[in-house]
RNA sequence: GGGCGCGUAGCAUAGCCUGGAUAAUGCACCGGCCUCCUAAGCCGGGGACCGCGGGUUCGAAUCCUGCCGCGCCCGCCA
C-alpha cells in the first residue's frame, strides 16, 4: 500500500539507471509497481517484457539494472533480484521518514485535488412512505462518496430526488384530507400509501376525487398546494429522523424533488423536438435511441411524454442534466442508483449527449450497486413480504449493539451506553454495506456484521478504542505524542508504519473507482496490523522512554487514520466501548 | 429471445480496471497464548482444478471468446 510514495522516490535513480541500460522511460515506467507479494518487496519490476527488446534473459536484465542502480538508493530501499524480478524493499529509515511526515500532518498526507463541482444523486425516498432497506445502499454509499470527495477539496452537491410528484399524489392528498383532523405526528407512513391505494381501488367516489385532485395539483391550485406541502413536510420529518439516526450529510437544502423540475419538463420536450429527435409512438412522445431494442427486436423508446400527457422519470432526469450543466455549472454527475437501472441511465445519457444537453467535458456516471438480500437469498423483506423500515432496522441494530456491550463490557458508564451503542450498531450496518464491492448483492446478516470479529465496524472501532484507552491510562493528551521522534525497530512496527503511510493512496483509490469498500479494506488491514503490533510491542511499558514515545506516536497516528477513514465512510468511532 | 451484472476454500469476501513470483483476508475448524496497556485480541495449522472449455501471452483469477449457473432489466411506475 505504500507503492505510490516509494515509486515516486525510486523513480529518479531508476531514470538514470534505465537510461544507462538503454530502455526508454515509457517502456519501463508502467512495469514499476507495487509488489504482488509483500513477503518479497514493497515495490517490484518484472523484467520479462524487456527480454525481447534487449535480447537477454529477464534474470540478466534485472541483475544489470541492479548493478546500474549501484548504491543510488542507499538509505531508501534495499534492492534484490529473483527470477527476473527487480525488488525494492523500503529501509527502516525511509519508513521512519515517511510515517513521521504522515503522522505529523493534520491531513495525514491526504492531498487536495483541483476542485470540481460534483453533483451526487442519492437516497431518493418517496413522500408518503417510510424509508425502507431499499434506500439503505444508495444513502450510505452516496454519503460516503460525498464525504470522500469533499475531503479532497471538491464542491459536492448532494441531490436527494425525493418522489414528491406525479399522479399518485391526487389520491394521497385526498386520503390525507380524510385524516385531516389528525395531528401531523399521528400519520402513520407505514400504512398511509397502502391505505390510499386500497381506497382508490375499491371506492369509485374516492377515485374520482383523486383524479380531480391531480388536475388541481398540476394547475397549482392554491389550496391543493397547501395540502401537498403539508404531506411533503410530514415525510421530511420522517426522512430527517432517519438521516440523523444514520448520520448522513443530507439536509433539506439537498432536496431536489421531482416537483422542482416539473416546470422544466415541457422545455425538455421542446428542445428534443427542436433537435428533431422526438417521435410519436402509441400516443406518447418518445426518443428512439440508437441501438436499443425491446423483447420483440423492435426499436426501444425512451418515453418523454406519456400518452396521457404526463411525464415520467426519463424526462425528469434529462431536466436535471440541463439544470446541472446550465445552472449549477457542474462537470461531474454521480448517480448512486441500483444496478437494475443501468439501461435507463445509458439511454438517458445517450439522449442527453445527442440532444446537446451535455458534451464530452461532462462526466455523467452511473454508480450502480447490488441488492440487499435476506438470509434466504432473496431480496430482503419482512415476514409479510413487505420492505423493512429503515428506522426499525437501525433501532434493532442499536438494541443489538447495546446488548453486546452490556455483555462484554459491563463497566461502560451508563451515560455513554446509548451513544456508543448507536455508533456501533449503526456503524455495523453501514460498514457491512460499504465493505463489500458495490456491484455485488450481499446478504444482510446481523450476526456477521455485529460479530465484533473480522472485517466489521466493531473490530475497527475496537482498535481505535484500545488506543484511546492507552492514552487514558497514561493520562496523556493524544496531541502530546505527535511530535515524537519515531523509530521502527520491531518488524511489527515497520508493518504498522507501512499501513499508516498507505492511507492517502487507499483513499484516492477508493475515490477514483467510486468504491468505498477499497477504503474499508485498507482500514481493516490497518486495524489488523495494529492488533499485531499491540500484542508484540508494549507501549506504556516499553523498554525505554524513546521507544515509549515513538510507539505512542504510532498509536496516535493509527487512531487518527481510523477516525478519519471511518469518518469518511460516515462511521463514528467511540473512545471506549 | 436480447442486454447488463455476478460466479474465487464449508461459508462470506478482497484481488480483475492497469496480466507477473507460493491466489490474500475474515468466519467456521484444529493447536497454542491472559500474575503484563480491553482475550471484543494475538500466534501457528489444515482447507481453493479462481464456474467450465478454447484463445492471446514468456506468463492469465485478471485480457478476448464460447458455453453453464444465478440475479436483474427489456414502452407509457419511479
Amino acid at each position: 500500500m505504500i507503492m505510490r510514495d516509494m515509486i515516486e522516490d525510486i523513480r529518479p535513480a531508476m531514470l538514470a539507471a534505465m537510461a544507462e541500460i538503454g530502455i526508454a522511460e515509457d517502456v519501463w515506467s508502467g512495469l514499476l509497481a507495487g509488489s504482488t507479494d509483500a513477503a518479497h518487496a514493497d515495490v517490484a519490476m518484472p523484467c520479462h517484457t524487456l527480454a525481447q527488446v534487449l535480447r537477454k534473459t529477464p534474470v540478466a536484465i534485472s541483475d544489470d539494472i541492479e548493478n546500474a542502480l549501484g548504491d543510488s538508493l542507499a538509505g531508501l530501499a534495499y534492492i534484490s533480484t529473483v527470477n527476473g524480478f527487480l525488488n525494492f524493499t523500503a529501509t527502516p529509515g525511509w519508513l521512519t521518514e515517511r510515517v513521521t511526515a504522515v503522522v505529523g500532518d493534520e491531513r495525514l498526507n491526504v492531498g487536495f485535488e483541483e476542485p470540481r463541482t460534483i453533483v451526487i444523486d442519492y437516497s431518493s425516498p418517496n413522500v408518503a412512505k417510510r424509508m425502507h432497506v431499499g434506500h439503505l445502499r444508495s444513502t450510505v454509499i452516496g454519503d460516503a462518496l460525498a464525504r470522500m470527495l469533499a475531503h479532497k477539496g471538491h464542491e459536492v452537491i448532494g441531490e436527494n430526488h425525493i418522489g414528491d410528484w406525479g399522479t399518485p399524489f391526487g389520491m394521497l392528498i385526498e386520503h390525507y384530507l380524510d385524516f385531516e383532523e389528525l395531528e401531523v405526528d399521528d400519520i402513520d407512513l407505514s400504512s398511509f400509501y397502502k391505505g390510499a391505494r386500497a381506497k382508490f381501488d375499491r371506492d369509485s367516489e374516492f377515485a374520482e376525487r383523486s383524479r380531480n385532485r391531480v388536475v388541481k395539483l398540476q394547475s397549482r391550485d392554491q389550496d391543493t398546494m397547501i395540502l401537498w406541502r403539508k404531506l411533503v413536510n410530514i415525510s421530511l420529518v420522517h426522512f430527517n429522523e432517519v438521516y440523523e439516526l444514520l448520520g448522513v450529510l443530507l439536509t433539506d437544502d439537498d432536496l431536489a424533488g421531482e416537483s422542482k423540475y416539473e416546470e422544466l419538463l415541457s422545455s425538455v420536450v421542446d428542445r428534443l423536438e427542436e433537435a428533431g429527435m422526438l417521435d410519436e409512438s402509441d400516443g406518447a412522445a418518445v426518443v428512439f435511441a440508437e441501438g436499443w431494442v425491446n423483447r420483440e427486436g423492435e426499436p426501444l423508446p425512451l418515453i418523454i411524454k406519456k400518452a396521457d400527457g404526463g411525464f415520467n422519470y426519463a424526462t425528469t432526469d434529462l431536466a436535471c442534466i440541463i439544470d446541472r450543466v446550465e445552472v449549477i455549472g457542474s462537470t461531474e454527475f454521480l448517480y448512486v442508483v441500483g444496478a437494475e437501472q443501468a439501461q435507463h441511465f445509458a439511454m438517458v445519457f445517450e439522449v442527453a449527449r445527442e440532444a446537446g444537453f451535455m458534451d464530452d467535458s461532462i462526466a455523467a456516471i452511473h454508480v450502480p450497486f447490488g441488492m440487499v438480500l435476506g438470509t434466504d437469498g432473496k431480496k430482503l423483506a419482512s415476514r409479510g413480504g413487505q420492505a423493512i423500515s429503515l428506522k426499525d432496522l437501525l433501532e434493532e441494530a442499536i438494541r443489538r449493539a447495546e446488548a453486546a456491550i452490556l455483555e462484554k463490557n459491563p463497566e461502560l458508564p451508563e451515560s455513554e451506553l446509548r451513544t456508543v451503542a448507536e455508533m456501533i450498531g449503526v456503524g455495523a450496518v453501514k460498514y457491512a454495506d460499504l465493505s463489500t464491492e458495490r456491484t455485488k448483492n450481499y446478504v444482510f446478516d446481523w450476526n456477521r456484521m455485529l460479530s465484533f470479529e473480522g472485517n466489521t465496524a466493531p473490530y475497527l472501532q475496537y482498535a481505535h478504542a484500545r488506543i484511546c484507552s492507552i492514552f487514558r491510562r497514561a493520562n496523556l493528551d493524544r496531541e502530546s505524542a505527535r511530535n515524537a521522534s519515531i523509530s521502527l525497530n520491531h518488524p511489527n512496527e515497520r508493518s504498522l508504519a507501512r499501513a499508516i503511510i498507505g492511507f492517502a493512496e487507499a483513499l484516492d483509490d477508493a475515490i477514483d473507482s467510486h468504491s468505498p469498500h477499497r477504503l474499508a479494506t485498507y482500514l481493516h488491514g490497518l486495524a489488523q496490523s495494529f492488533a499485531s503490533f499491540y500484542e508484540s510491542c508494549p507501549v506504556l511499558i516499553a523498554e525505554d522512554e524513546a521507544t515509549r514515545v515513538s510507539r505512542l506516536a504510532l498509536c496516535d497516528g493509527v487512531a487518527r487514520v481510523l477516525e478519519n477513514g471511518l469518518g469518511l465512510l460516515g462511521i463514528d468511532v467511540p473512545e471506549r466501548m
